[in-house]
DNA sequence: CTGAAAGCGCTTACAG
DNA sequence: CTGAAAGCGCTTACAG
């Protein structure tokens, strides 16, 4: 019993899950059974286990489908050294670092490794990702679509999406933000401050949590009776060049809006420079709210009254929760969703003030 | 002053690391490699390692040392992808995401994946990491000290530090950017302004890319015959709060300067705030010009001249180097000094014209 | 793209 | 207690 076991350090996993074995598995379900079960030879699931090409399109599917249905997992899933995979749609992301001090501190307590992966730029990202076989993968922001869903499912690595969306489509577990809220909260702050032509710049049209902050924002100004003209409501990509943009429109209107709330902080300071260049000031003559609560927000001219997300803890709420998932325990809820906060800070006013 | 250009393929670019299989292990110490070692059969050894009944004391033993020496690894742990470690001292860090982006394309490339520890709120990283055995270990920003690369030495893993002293002492092979030169550059263009009363506001004494930075200042004034006054020179943390609080006492003094130099952006953005609230202009009363050109440094009012370090750049080129120690080769050089460039924006102007 | 055959590393069952 | 032989599950190399 005392015996010197030389694996152990890397191989014993967090839960208490028995060793792998390397012989006889006792009623798993084996590369054989898949590939009778499919119809193919031993090698070809092998190949479909581990990305490798080589397999038709069609026939890798009929596989992983038995994978799923068999619940196939490798005799050595447990024995691996541990490691979470964070899968980032872009680098770009001003979220990023967030998340992942997230992430790191709960499977840095856990002793797991934590695997990063830049998406749009690594195009056969999923077929490594299923090489390095990660107890989970974090998906953060649509960094992995139907089909990886499906490819992961198939190895038996278990997916969550770090995502405002909540879009139950997937039927990933996920974890996201009360962006309809946000959106409710920030406009309630500039209906107190006593604004009526509020303008709101939003998020590109398919993304969901856009249209949540949105939706919010129509919520509060329907309450408050003040009406929501077209032309105050403007949408684009969430960037500062959008805000701009849109920002200039906005204060060359014949009418132009006494604030503005912005679907996230970059566009927020765009529409500071748009207010500078056309020589009107934060908060005196315009209003800015923004969304997400970065870094930066406090530190711009001036401070960015803005809604938190709280992307550490959200980073930190889908670790967690893909961890569950990996330890094959059911979570006890498949949708998280962290509250935001609106935090006031020097970019509003009220317009009766100037 | 370039040093590594990581889009060029080295010679064999191909070379790498060895991808894990399950068939075959290369090089690996084996269950029979053991049982030869130990004068024994390989179902002896098998027993030993998993515990099983049935091996005299004495032979158990002898296979555990022989075990032992051999760093015995069972096929799993082999198994493990292989992985580039980075460690960065604190997460807090805005460089980071830069700094990743350019690790993760170089990973990305060659199959490899990308572990990321925090080691400020991980006391015991270098345990977890030594038991994940990557590749490499990339020490970001003075992350790993002496005593940490001695252990990575033991363990035959290369440590790179992604570090801008270039402090030989440690001889730990490193990637950095051009301090001094980014110190004059800038300088000079405030020189070249027609500034004469210039502050710099430096960083922490121990640093020594802020003692660089601070050098070439001095360089640039000294070459221009322009005095540096000790109540101009100041230092602090890289923070916001102390660019705020050497910006409003550099503003309160009788004689104030004309421009400032900070020794980094965030720096630079707490003198914005000062001021701010000291009614003073930027660029018309005062000109400013940061070190880092954050992704923020271009969206501030008005958007900040700064030094530009080629994080990206300085990752990938951390990386390349580790992946080529973790190959067994020699690096072409054990020191890469990437170039810094000034980028003009609006935060800078002559005295003159106010 | 596919799979028969060979092979790998480890374990099991069993004879000595 | 020990190990030759058989076997297991998976992967690789390669011919079709």
């Amino acid at each position: 019993m005392t015996a010197v076991d030389p694996a152990a350090p890397t191989g014993r996993a967090a839960k208490g899950v028995p060793v792998a074995r390397r012989g006889r598995r006792r009623g798993e379900t084996t590369v054989a059974v898949v590939a009778r079960l499919a119809g193919v030879s031993a090698p070809t699931v092998s190949k479909v286990l581990n990305g490798h090409p080589g397999v038709a399109a069609e026939t890798r599917e009929r596989v992983e489908q038995v994978l799923r249905e068999q619940n196939y997992r490798r005799p050595d899933a447990v024995t691996q050294a541990p490691m979470l995979e964070v899968a980032f749609q872009a680098l770009e992301s001003h979220l990023a670092i967030e998340i992942m001090r997230g992430v790191a501190q709960v499977a840095g307590a856990r002793q797991l490794a934590v695997g990063f992966t830049e998406t749009a730029s690594a195009p056969g990202w999923l077929d490594q990702v299923l090489r390095r076989r990660p107890v989970a993968v974090i998906a953060v922001y649509g960094a992995a679509m139907r089909r990886e869903h499906a490819r992961l499912a198939a190895s038996g690595i278990p997916l969550v999406a770090l995502d405002p969306t909540g879009e139950p489509v997937h039927s990933v577990p996920s974890v996201g933000a009360a962006n309809w809220n946000g959106g409710l909260t920030a406009t309630r702050h500039l209906l107190e401050l006593g604004h009526r032509r509020i303008a709101m710049i939003g998020g590109p049209p398919g993304f969901l949590a856009a249209r949540a902050r949105l939706d919010g924002f129509r919520a509060a100004m329907d309450a408050a009776g003040a009406p929501v003209e077209a032309s105050l409501l403007r949408s684009g990509t969430l960037s500062y060049e959008d805000g701009l943009r849109h920002g200039r429109d906005l204060l060359a209107l014949s009418a132009p809006p006494t604030a503005v709330f912005c679907c996230n902080d970059l566009l927020a300071l765009g529409v500071y420079e748009a207010a500078r260049r056309a020589g009107r000031r934060v908060p005196d003559d315009l209003s800015v709210v923004g969304f997400d609560d970065l870094e930066f927000a406090r530190w711009s001219g001036p401070a960015l009254t803005t809604v938190r997300q709280p992307l550490a803890e959200m980073g930190a709420a889908a670790a967690e929760l893909a961890l569950t998932l990996a330890a094959g325990d059911v979570p006890p809820r498949l949708r998280v969703e962290l509250a935001t906060d609106l935090v006031l800070r020097a970019s509003t006013a009220s317009p009766f003030a100037a």
